[in-house]
DNA sequence: GGCGTGACTTGAA
DNA sequence: ATTCAAGCCACGC
């Protein structure tokens, strides 16, 4: 039984999002026993600058970019979407359960 | 050391 | 059906 400390485990749940996928921070959440902690791996996400994590895989239970303010642009979470196959449309991902990328349920 | 905020989620009114 | 509220843990001031 690995007891990863909170961060390191959404980090590795993060870069094992394969590619063309996306997932929740719930879903993450969910996976690391921590259903109502969401809001931590979102804050955790503010940390992976440097590290190789596509965070932009990674977004709220809708399939809304809400943490595309924080990438470099504007639009650039949304671009790196576009670029795996993804279609977004007012930030929202279409189709988003579709692609989605449950860690529980694939892990 | 306390208070507020935050890339969220779920449930209840 | 929609809207409001609370909970979660970590970090910053």
């Amino acid at each position: 039984m690995e007891e990863q400390n909170f961060f390191d485990k959404v980090y590795e749940v993060a870069q094992q999002i394969p590619y063309g996928r996306v997932t929740s921070y719930g879903a993450i959440a969910k996976y690391l026993g921590a259903a109502r902690s969401a809001r931590m791996v979102g804050w955790a996400m503010n940390y992976v600058f440097g590290k190789d994590i596509p965070a932009h895989r990674v977004v709220n239970r809708v399939g809304v970019l809400t943490g595309k303010h924080h990438f470099e642009g504007t639009n650039l979470m949304q671009q790196l979407l576009e670029n795996e196959g993804l279609t977004i449309k007012d930030n929202q991902i279409v189709d988003f359960q579709k692609y989605f990328w449950d860690p529980v349920q694939e892990l």
